[in-house]
DNA sequence: GATGCGCCTTGACTTAGATCAATTGTTGAA
DNA sequence: TTCAACAATTGATCTAAGTCAAGGCGCATC
């Protein structure tokens, strides 16, 4: 990540602490008390938020190396509940104190200040999906980004298992089930995948990029022109 | 905003310069460098970016006292274009020197990290409008948002003139123009609000707020149950 | 190895919002 | 004062996705 060894033997200080969260269980939820960032160190992770109506409408899923509760430290309680979808594990990081190391080191507060950034940009590729894309293509999207952030773990980026039901993919979507499972056969039939159940195969990747429109693979931003 | 008067002197000595953008004008677009963030004095600008079916989507609508750029320290380039919608003036912040500061001012330092938090939880909440909000509450939510954000600057939270057209309405909204047109008609046949062109009455506050299902007046997040 | 329960798929039908098209009102330039 | 350009409204139709409903499949439990 570009910084020195003393520094990161700094951040280690104040990871002090690690939580194991087995499937099914929260790591937080609205209204908690904000006092620490969680990395995921392993398993994978929804937030989500419940409006008023009873939607649920989730944010995001989280993986390995990803940090959430960036949403919390405005207000100085959670704005979403985070959720483990499999037996996770996460580093805690208390927050006044990673604060406080920022000031000491600035190629750390640079790091800091760019994953927070990413995230609001991710976050505008998300609103560009949910605003303009057809259920095919916001499918498409997602399974690129999920491909692509597999792939950048290591993992095959073509080869992986769902770790969400078809119902939580439709609400991060903004789409039903149903209309999930559907696009899903068309994908299907349209030889660009293999789908059983939550076990994918991506079989043209190229096919799909086409299809969400993005030479990038995902519902991030970038990449257009004037 | 909680600085000593020691600390909001030193953070004036890094805001140099200003800039009048005039209305129709770019202050930037995608893919310029990033060098300063931007902090709007007054008038109002759009932020927006165009994927690759040529889809325009909104991203924000920003009035004085906001800041804007904050998506682009991740990538060191601009993620989305910004153009003012009337005559406008900023503050020109540079980032690299902003981040020297910020070290040397814990509580300027907390304060822009709330303001990167509230942006991505704005954000959250604009998902939420966007994957599970009829026509109606989206529209409802959006002019209770500009209300809330006028009143906090001392304007009037219910007579207002809107600076963007419907189409812009719709681009942020994921909407057709028509869509918005139509769906003010029926607010103002259900009586909450009278609108002339671009000049709107909020007739009946608490009935935009039930509609757009929210105590809070606002596509922000919050008061949610577990 | 039967039973029950989630999760998923698929079909038939409905609907909110998109699309296409015509019309009006407003502004500003010739 | 007329004309062009543009923004907004409204109507008529179309369609993508939602809704409702009926199975099917895999998995855990007894």
């Amino acid at each position: 990540m570009g910084l020195e060894n003393e520094d990161i033997k700094r951040l280690d200080t104040i990871i002090d602490r690690r939580q194991r969260v087995t499937a099914g269980q929260h790591l937080y939820r609205v209204r908690d008390q904000f006092e620490a960032l969680y990395a995921v160190r392993n398993g994978f992770f929804k937030t989500y938020e419940i409006n008023n109506d009873g939607h649920e409408q989730i944010n995001g899923f989280h993986m390995t190396g990803e940090i959430m509760g960036l949403d919390a430290i405005s207000a100085d309680n959670h704005t979403c509940n985070a959720i483990a979808l499999e037996d996770c594990e996460v580093c805690i990081i208390p927050f006044h104190r990673l604060e406080q190391v920022l000031g000491d080191i600035p190629s750390l507060m640079r790091q800091f200040h760019r994953m927070m950034s990413r995230e609001i940009a991710a976050d505008h590729g998300m609103m560009m999906l949910l605003g303009t894309m057809s259920a095919e293509e916001k499918l498409a999207a997602f399974l690129l980004n999920l491909s692509q952030r597999l792939g950048a773990r290591g993992l095959s980026p073509s080869v992986f298992r769902l770790s969400m039901s078809r119902e939580e993919i439709g609400s991060y979507l903004g789409l039903k089930l149903e209309t999930v499972s559907r696009t899903f056969s068309k994908l299907q039939d349209e030889g660009l995948l293999r789908v059983d159940r939550r076990n994918l195969v991506i079989s043209d990747l190229a096919g799909l990029q086409r299809l969400a429109g993005c030479a990038t693979s995902a519902p991030r931003p970038g990449s257009n022109r004037t």
